[in-house]
DNA sequence: AATGAATGAGTCTTCATTCAT
DNA sequence: AATGAATGAAGACTCATTCAT
């Protein structure tokens, strides 16, 4: 008779908007986020419409949830002790936590992925993306520049680009890409 | 005036087809193929849209022989005299020719990397696409073979990975990726 | 906490429907009874939407709350001693509330005037609304006849139509149109 | 088997285009703007809902070419031959020209009136129906100034409120407003 | 009395594709 | 070979209303 204490409110919202937001990553990494309807997350869900609705501004915001929800596993990897001084183990600790990360999380990679390409959608995503990446950045290049090397920043673009090619590769090819080895080569070049 | 003859018809076939072809790898490379209604390709090329369909079954077949169209390029640059014996000097011309290829046909990188994680689209692609690198394994993975390496296959995946993993991300910053340099410390690397 | 009275329960639901009402009627005149929705209601309202129904039985029933809420105020000028003697000081008196009303209740008014030429919305007040005016036809047509006038009838659809044609155009643009001369002129001409 | 001309191809689309515009005038007159669904105007005229999309940008576009549409006929009878010369004929040209429109054009004036009040839709007509009003609004002024009142501007105010009154009670009770009686009453009063 | 999660019907709009000409 | 009018299915989103609590 008496309404729901707000806790009991709460408690109901945030599950049901980490059950949209993980249905939502699965569709939208399977399918594609242009080519996956609002209605068949709704329906995978095994809630209506009208409720992601109330969950979610728009499918757009849906998006940006879905992927900044996971994007700070990402981050959490990168522990710096000292921005200034970067060790080579704090490297290594980032590239192990995301290769595990790539392997646990394949539904959120193949979504990053089809984005980072994907000229419409990205945009949806604003400049939130690019801000992740600069910390990154910035770490991996004093790491280098500490080791001495002239070139540090362009050794840092390219390790980058390392690994997106990597994951990218292991996302579509999951079953025969050498992903141990590759790690492993990886790391011996740093 | 009289009917034009054979000839010509089929003249003006290529010629239309050439722009429809031209002008969709564009739109689709800048919006996406999804995004991409087949009015503005039939607007942008000038042509109703009726006439598209008389030169591709449907969009569909549109994307396929657009990306098919310029994917020979791709290969063109993959000369190997005797498949058994393969030089490096035949992999560096592999690998400088597809970097100028990325820099003098963006658009096409641009929708290749957007198919090759998009679900949805990629599916569109069939084989054909996998038929491509099997021929590029096997010349890199000999190559690799022949120099002794025992995790031969390990570097090819790896290299081909790099590549896309470098492809990618000039394609998504072409002027701030230090593409150059990236190819010069790639080709060391061999 | 013991629970609420009979009487305690009977005032908040009073100062309740008063305060639904009020809310509801600024924002159908700012914004329109088809697009205001029901949650913005009960949000500026700060109260739930589940509540709302249990004060009103339906968004129509709402709007039709709102507006006899209101129209009350409107009659409430036309005090008319006798009948059939009506008094120029009784019609001068009528045309002066509302012209003060017209100014102090501008969002009924606006509300009002978008009713009455919206026929989808207008059908909802049912017939309640002639019948307001039916009182007022009488009275002033009977002040007509009495001084004599043949087209006593006329005159007081031309009255009427005149009223409402002066207070549109002053809700529609209550900064430059000059309401008090204009109300003068329509005094005189009695 | 050639494809049409492009006269074919104009005068299709004239004639559809009329259809629709005066389709969805007697709809919106009829129910309102904003409770006119499109596929309603699509049915009524016999065309598909995408059609109508072809013809017109949104429903918005399609109110205001319907509004505009006629509105021209409003002005065709405001002709002026000196606009510092306003003579009496020419008001009252313009005053009959309107009262006739509204007999023959009920279903635009409706809409005419449930837009003037109606800030939610008549926001969508953006300031082009204020100009509309401004050549009037400076004819009939003049018109009054020549004749030598000082409060020619209130004159004018008035005026035009009493025809937006006047055609408003016509719209909503046609059958007995004596409407003709009214113009005599109002052309006198000149 | 009170809440707000939940529903589902309804709305606008887009677009690949067809077809008469 | 060529046009563009026409269709219809599908998609994102809104909102009055209900109901468990």
């Amino acid at each position: 008779m008496s309404p729901r204490t707000k806790e009991q409110n709460a408690a109901i919202r945030g599950e049901k908007e980490a059950l949209i937001l993980e249905t939502a990553l699965g569709l939208f990494a399977k399918n594609g986020y242009l080519s996956t309807p609002v209605s068949l997350i709704a329906k995978e869900a095994g809630i209506s419409k009208g409720l992601m609705y109330n969950y979610f501004k728009s499918k757009e915001d849906l998006l940006q949830k879905v992927v900044f929800d996971k994007a700070d596993l990402f981050l959490d990897f990168l522990v710096i002790d000292d921005i200034n001084n970067v060790t080579k183990q704090e490297i290594i600790n980032f590239i192990e936590g995301n290769f595990s990360l790539l392997v646990n999380e394949q539904a959120f990679f193949k979504l990053y992925f089809s984005l980072l390409v994907q000229p419409d959608v990205y945009s949806l995503m604003g400049s939130e993306m690019m801000k992740m990446f600069e910390e990154i950045i910035v770490a991996i290049n004093n790491y280098y520049e500490k080791l001495g090397f002239e070139n540090a920043y362009i050794k840092t673009r390219y390790l980058l680009a390392v690994f997106d090619g990597v994951g990218m590769h292991y996302i579509v090819d999951p079953d025969n890409f050498p992903l141990e080895d590759v790690k492993k080569m990886i790391i011996e070049q740093l």
